[in-house]
DNA sequence: TTGACTTATATGTCTAGACATATAATCGTA
DNA sequence: TACGATTATATGTCTAGACATATAAGTCAA
């Protein structure tokens, strides 16, 4: 047994004590980190030990490495938020609370001028429109509403969404993919109102997400929660 | 001149060789990747050059790395996305409109209980709460109801918020923070409505996002935008 | 079958060098 | 003064090793 507390490697050493300087303001933003070779002399290490102290910083988007000149903390990127968006069931579930999925319609069609617009393609065979509902403890928790491109995925054509959500399925049966979402607010109309069990009028957050994988369109989605009840949360770091 | 296309060095080639397995599915969830000895052998270079490639793949999340076991191609990490959260008047301007801002009151006050619960802490001394409106080509964007904790920042006693916005100042003023947002619906109410041009019962888009810098709470603000003209959009990569 | 011990192995970290390359700074010239 | 060429230098990449360490897998005993 040693005295000494357990110590993280030395390269782990020198970008802690860096990141310290940088995020406490103690080296604000254009700052000059000192050079390789210092803290080389400073740590008394090979130079490749700091230079992976540096990298790992650079990748984060924490300093700026130019050559010649040194590495310099980067002003922070306040433009940017981690989005926490859970897939509805595990989102339910990880509450505590009794998941509940109700198919409401699925329909197998050749796509209309209007799912073309809503995938974004500019041809498409034949797709899947669903719509359905997810509650929390049997209360309405959110609709939706999703088309699935067909010709991306075939599989959807024969997959049972009455039992599971049209979500986790694409989860498990699709690949990494990548995302954009839009949030947005409307108001509940009749239809939006008598699903969710809201009153006609009352607030409604809309997140419209548009998927896909390598250039190839996979699904759109309009999620509508109750305003009041859900919420979206997002974390950053940097200004 | 050169024949050869300009050439990224090797580990990034590597990398993302290994990345396109990934990305394109050919690689699923759960995959183990070739050893490093394998890569090595494959490409012909020392065993540190696999090694970055690898250890940049884990570091953006994409492969897990277990001693004695291999690295594996994680399962996507369906949850979180980018945000993008710009400082409004960049915003507005980044879409070619004129920006306008108007301070519509400021008050230094000692914290009320209301404020202490707001800005999350147990304790706070003075304040300074801040109504302001901005504009877009003098159209209502956003209306912004701020609380700045004076013992974190004590600049802000004496800033002029009459002519920059207080979300603007912060930005120059106070390095490096974080920050969590949260996002919801409402409806207008009469003051809401009154102050964005928008009829009473309107959809409202709301972001309340709280600040701080290592464990002190700099700023607490509630940002209203018509539900039907602003839209949030983030992106991300993964499930 | 289970648990404890041993071993093999893939990754984790590190060294002391090397050459490449972009570019800030300097110097020289028009 | 302005511009072009040169030089110095910090980072970028890479090598061929080394030892550390966690752990999967195999071994053996209870």
């Amino acid at each position: 047994m040693s005295l000494a507390a357990d110590q993280p490697t030395l390269y782990k050493r020198i970008r802690a004590d860096i990141e310290k300087c940088i995020l406490t303001g103690e080296w604000p933003p254009g700052h000059r980190i000192p050079f390789e070779h210092e803290l080389v002399a400073r740590y008394g290490c090979s130079r490749m030990t700091v230079n992976k102290a540096l990298s790992e910083l650079a990748q984060a988007d924490l300093i700026e490495r130019r050559r010649r000149a040194g590495s310099f903390v980067r002003r922070p990127q306040h433009q940017s938020a981690v989005l926490k968006i859970a897939d509805i069931r595990a989102e339910i579930t990880a509450l505590g609370r009794a998941y509940g999925y109700e198919l409401i319609h699925r329909r197998l069609r050749a796509a209309t001028a209007a799912d073309r617009d809503r995938l974004g393609v500019r041809k498409a065979g034949k797709v899947v429109a669903i719509s359905c509902r997810h509650s929390a403890d049997k209360v309405p928790f959110a609709i939706e509403d999703r088309l699935i491109d067909l010709s991306s995925v075939p599989d959807a054509a024969t997959a049972d969404f009455s039992r599971e959500p049209p979500g986790s399925w694409l989860l498990h049966h699709v690949p990494w993919t990548e995302a954009e979402h839009t949030i947005s607010a409307i108001v509940a109309d009749e239809r939006t109102a008598g699903a969710l069990a809201i009153p006609v009028g009352a607030p409604c957050l809309v997140i419209d997400r548009y998927t896909w994988r390598s250039a190839r369109t996979i699904t759109a989605v309009r999620l509508l929660y109750p305003g009041d009840s859900h919420r979206l949360v997002a974390r950053f770091k940097g200004g």
